[in-house]
Parts: C-alpha cells; sequence; structure tokens
DNA sequence: GAATTTTGGGAAAACGTTTGCCATGGCGAG
DNA sequence: CTCGCCATGGCAAACGTTTTCCCAAAATTC
C-alpha cells in the first residue's frame, strides 16, 4: 500500500496526497479531508526509507555506546529516546563492547544507515574512525572528553567540582587515608576522574599516592578492596571512580566481614539510579545522566539544523556534585574508640576490617 | 557520493559495481578487483534506504521494551543486538514507559520504518495495536506471555519449574510461612508468576495466602516488606516476582534492621546479573536473559526467511531453575534458639526482626 | 572456419516518496 | 466583457539502489 493507492482512491494525484499528509497548507481543506479519511480508512503510514531518499535526511540519530548492560547507559538511551519521539526522531543504537572491530562497524552502520547525527557516549573510541564520520559532515556529539577537534560538540564535565566535594566531605569526617579506585586507564574521562582526586587531595595537603587500578566494573572494585585490605597502611575511605567499582568494594568489603561505613567509608561517581539502593546507599558524585542525554539531544539537533557552514557548534558544559548517603562515616580512628571497638567485637564473624 | 560515482571511476556500469559490491560470482574477478579499490579508495558505503527500498526488506528488527532502564532489558538488548551484527540487521528499539501513547507509537514507528519483523518484550501490550502489525504481516514475536493468536510467535516460559525448586528449597530450610510479592497484576506474566507459587505451595501442603502485590520495582519491594511487616503472623521467607523487587525488599530489611538470610529468607525472580553482587547475594530463579534474546531473534530470523504462506510459526519454551546464593537461609524456629538470639543481641541495633 | 553455446556486463525499469514547475480555473478590477 | 492575478493541484523528475532483460564477445564444438 503506497501513497499512489491513496492517490487513486482519494481520486487526487500523489503530490496532492503527499502535501495533505505534511500539512502543506495550500492545499484545499476539503481535499485534505478526503485524503486524510483515505488515509486512516487504509491504515496508511508513509515508508520513511523512501522519504528519507529524497529528502536527504533520515530522522535518526545515532547513539554508540560501549555496551549498554553497564547500568551508566539505560538511563541515558531512555532519556534520549524519550527526547527522540518527541522530536519525531528514531535512535539507532550501536555497542562497541569494548572491541575494535564492533567500534568499526559501529561507525560503518551508522554511515550505511544514513543517520543525521551520531551521539559518541564509547569512551575510548578511535580517531580514525570518527575521521570517518567528520568526513562525511555527520553532526557529531562526544559525551565526556572527546578529541579536541573543531567541529565536534564536546560537553565538558567538571570532574573537579563534585571531587573535590567528596575529598572535602571525607576530610571533614577525619580520614586522611583516603584511597582511590580509577577506571581503565585508557579512557581519558577515567584519568580525569583520577587527576582530579590528585589535585583535590593536594589542595588540602593530603597525600594521594594511595592509588589502585579498577576497570570499572564491578570484578575490579572487589578486586581493589582486596589490594588496599593487603596493605601495610590501610585507608579509611575510598573512592571509585565510578558507582559499578564502588558496589564491588561494597560487596568485597561485606565478604571480608568490613562494615560499611563504620570501617571503611565508600563514595562512588556517576549517581546512577541503583546506588539509592545499595546496602548502605551509597554517597556518590552526582553527573546526571539525563541531564548528559539531553545536552547531547540538542546539541544534535542544533547541528542538524543550522547550515553546516556557519559557526562552531556550540561547547556545553555539564557540572558534577556530592550527594550524601550512608556510605560514609567518620573515620575509625577518629571515633570514641571504646564504642568502636565494641562494635567490632560484637560483629558475628570477626572483624578483618582495614585497619 | 554515490554508486554512479563509483562506476564512473571504475569504468564500468552501476550494474556492475552493485554486483561486485553484493559478490555476485559472474562478475570477473580482475573487474570485481577495480570496482573494490574505487570503493575503498573513496570509501563509499551503500545506501541502505535506497536498497531497502527496492529490495522491500530493510534489514531492521524492532525492539519494543518498557523501559531500558529496567535492569532485566539491557541484558537481552544487548545479545539481540550481538545477533544482530553477526546477521547484518539493524535493531530498532523503542520504549513505552508504560504509556498506552507510546505504545502506539512505537506501533506506529515500526511500521514506518518498515522494520523486518518484531520482537515484543512488553507485557501488557493492546491487542489492537498487534493487530496493525499482523495485519501489515510483519513477523512477530512475543518474549513471554503473548496474545494467543495463530501467526504468532511465541516464548512460552516455564515458570512453574524453577518457583516448584524454591519453593521446595525454603520448605527444605523448614521455612512454613512463605510470602509472596507479586508484580503488578494486569501483565499476564505477573499473574503466570504469582499463579505457579500458589500452586507450587498448594503442591507440598503449605498455605499461600500470604500475597502482597508490589510493583516489579525496587520501591514496591520496600513497601511489601513493610506490609509483611505489620502482620501479625510474620513471614519468615518471601518469594518475590522479579528481581528488582527483591532488592527493594532487602533494602528495606536493611532499613529495618532484619538480617537476611538470618531474620528473611529472600528469593528472587530473573536472576539479573545484579544479583550476584547485593548483599547478600540473592538467592533466585533464573531466566536466561541471553537465551531469551537468541530464541526471540531467532525466532524472527525464521519468521523472516520462510514463505510467509507456509506452516506456522515454530513454539519456543524457555525453562527456569533456582540458583542458589546467600540469601536464603535455616528458618529462624528451626535453629538453636540460643544462637538465634546471641546473633541478634549482638546486632547494633536492637533487631526489630519478622518474627 | 563456421555455428553454437557460454559468459559477462550494460541499459533501463522499478522501489515510494517529495517538490519545482506549469496549467487550469475562479475572481476582481478596469 | 476582458485581462491579469492568485490559488490550487497535477506532471514528472529526482533520490540511490537492485535486477531483469538483452546483447556482444569469447569459448567451444563439429
Amino acid at each position: 500500500m503506497d501513497i499512489r493507492e491513496i492517490a487513486r482512491r482519494a481520486k487526487v494525484s500523489t503530490a496532492t496526497v503527499s502535501r495533505a499528509i505534511n500539512r502543506v497548507p495550500t492545499v484545499d481543506p476539503q481535499l485534505a479531508k478526503r485524503v486524510w479519511k483515505v488515509v486512516d480508512e487504509l491504515g496508511y503510514y508513509p515508508n520513511t526509507q523512501a522519504r528519507a531518499l529524497v529528502l536527504g535526511r533520515s530522522r535518526i540519530f545515532g547513539l554508540i555506546v560501549s555496551e549498554i548492560t553497564n547500568p551508566f547507559f539505560p538511563e541515558i538511551v531512555q532519556t534520549f529516546e524519550n527526547l527522540a519521539v518527541e522530536n519525531n526522531y528514531e535512535i539507532l543504537i550501536t555497542t562497541t563492547v569494548h572491541d575494535p572491530k564492533r567500534m568499526e562497524s559501529s561507525v560503518r552502520r551508522m554511515i550505511e544507515r544514513r543517520v543525521d547525527g551520531v551521539a559518541i557516549l564509547t569512551f575510548g573510541m578511535e580517531e580514525s574512525l570518527i575521521e570517518h564520520l567528520r568526513f562525511r559532515k555527520v553532526p557529531l556529539v562526544f559525551v565526556d572528553v572527546g578529541p579536541d577537534v573543531a567541529g565536534i560538540a564536546n560537553i565538558r564535565i567538571n570532574y573537579q567540582n563534585g571531587i573535590r566535594q567528596a575529598v572535602q566531605h571525607l576530610a571533614a569526617l577525619r580520614h586522611t587515608r583516603i584511597a582511590f579506585v580509577t577506571g581503565p586507564l585508557h579512557l581519558k574521562s577515567a584519568v580525569a576522574r583520577r587527576d582530579a582526586f590528585k589535585s583535590a587531595m593536594t589542595e588540602i595537603g593530603l597525600p594521594s599516592d594511595l592509588i589502585v587500578i579498577g576497570d570499572h566494573r564491578m570484578e575490579g572494585g572487589m578486586q581493589a578492596l582486596l589490594e588496599l585490605n593487603s596493605l601495610n597502611e590501610r585507608p579509611t575511605a575510598v573512592l571509585c571512580s565510578n558507582d559499578m567499582t564502588a558496589i564491588g568494594v561494597m560487596r568485597e568489603a561485606y565478604e571480608q566481614n568490613i562494615d560499611i561505613p563504620d570501617d571503611l567509608s565508600v563514595v562512588g561517581f556517576d549517581d546512577i539510579r541503583l546506588t539509592e539502593f545499595t546496602i548502605p546507599p551509597l554517597t556518590t558524585v552526582e553527573m546526571s545522566q539525563r541531564e548528559l542525554a539531553r545536552i547531547a539531544f540538542h546539541a544534535l539537533l542544533n547541528e542538524v539544523e543550522r547550515d553546516s557552514s556557519s559557526r562552531e557548534p556550540q561547547k556545553y558544559e555539564l557540572n558534577t556534585s556530592l550527594v550524601l548517603r550512608r556510605s560514609t562515616a567518620l573515620a575509625p580512628s577518629g571515633r570514641n574508640s571504646t564504642e568502636s571497638s565494641n562494635t567490632k567485637a560484637s560483629r558475628k564473624k570477626p572483624a578483618a576490617a582495614l585497619r
């Protein structure tokens, strides 16, 4: 069933049908009504691929994501999709699962499907691939640290702010030995977070040498706690490069019978929804995924709308800030020691607490 | 840059370029090589919308999901996407967020984009909408309980098996008062799970009257525990209609200082990845999301491949089974009561345990 | 060496839209 | 009454592919 079928039944030309459907004002209301009647009766829906072909616009935005199973992303995808339906766009999602081949195919698929713009949420994408997209003048937006080339919209994230707040919060709780669990260091965003930690620590005169490398996943967090636990001078607080890591840390703490927050304070990063429901609820640095998605979508929309010849894409910025929950507490050494040891002594299994 | 550009530069016709690209064997290897050279040099990628137009196949599978932020879905989407790239398909995801308008637009968008098939992962979809798709002969597969009409591939899930195992496991741990937290009862799948619970309880001669209504989200789980806690005769174990509910239950138990599993055993359903990392790790009924996605994808692929005129779609089935972790234990009354009360007395805050 | 078969590639139609251009008809003004 | 203008809608080209003929040339047969 195509536009010609409608034209035939409404006894008009396909041009009129097209104009009626697209609500071109010059078409006579009488005629338009006749067309719409037939359209509804037959349940006709225009073929968007044919339309895209002539329009040169697909009304599809691509979304390249590292892996959708990472709870950080679904919230972004959902917000992006909400905005997409509002604006009559579709979203084409591809995942890279940290595989160079998949990154390549992601880019290829975006091009083959002629998307109108791509939001790249994958940290650590090869620049040569991006060049493919730039070459075709596909509007691009990088969530988080992207390559610093002209013509690409970058969303700068103010890591420093939230992380400084987190460090100061811990310091106020008398923590002095504060560890940091990084993400995979080939990711610029992970490096940025670590550096923000370092400088925040230096700022308040604390050493920032207690750094262990994680992988932004729960497994890495578990491993990290094990490493920290084997140290001579154990930390009393640990800041994690993302929430999944923090969840891993807490999970391993449970295993080791280390009480969170009494024996060890834990702070996450991202503020994924889950952090309200961990045990205990996680104190973390918020980086609003919804806001991120909103910015990304509108950035893309702006790029598509504007003459590609005109000015440079805008710069966008997202702030981060600490949200307090219950995974942080006064450092053990700062507490009334009697109460403290009582607490531990009363635990079911012998406490193998950090310090 | 189109196929004609390639044809011009390779000094062949567009027909030959098309054939070379699609690896039609009749084309002379020499020529093919020449074509490929130009293709690579220019970085040409065929326009899939034009291709779809003439082929009458878009190589897109639609995926209608209730909300991607529910951790049950990302695993499915990821597996589906993996299979898609392997088979040169794209996936078009729409979410309904429990909104009838969005369900409608989801269906409309699937049709407009001319997807080759749709997997419906939304529980509780209006039949009239589905009729729209069936009318257009779009291959359909329902994950979980769908409408029982001819021509639609249904994946039957054996809830009974896993839930029976769970109930028997709890009974073996001497639990007699076992509660069940349902999902939203307008969903067929939620009803099916509850009914499986009822019949499993009856089977071993236990009463199945301790049923409270949840919403398949953490909030509902928290609420449910509160309700159960206010009962005169409190349960010693609770089975949840999905894992998110169980996580909510455990979260509220933490709030109430009820120990899991010593004071209360908790069992989930779904076995989402997260359950390995809850505190304590959750005993749950596995319903493999990967397997589900695999079945759905292949069902769709089968439908697309076969002559639509031929036989009925196949029937598919998925089993469920209990996976033991650490959120279940001997019922409190079944334990040495001294040890039991010792344990509780030693808790930091006074225990307000269920029973 | 001619007749026949095989092989390979080109011309053009088709897929379902949108839109620039033009024809038609109605209407007001002179 | 005639001219010109405006509003409306139709014709046909274009978007970028695939594929069906069909024909030319090469290979095979006798």
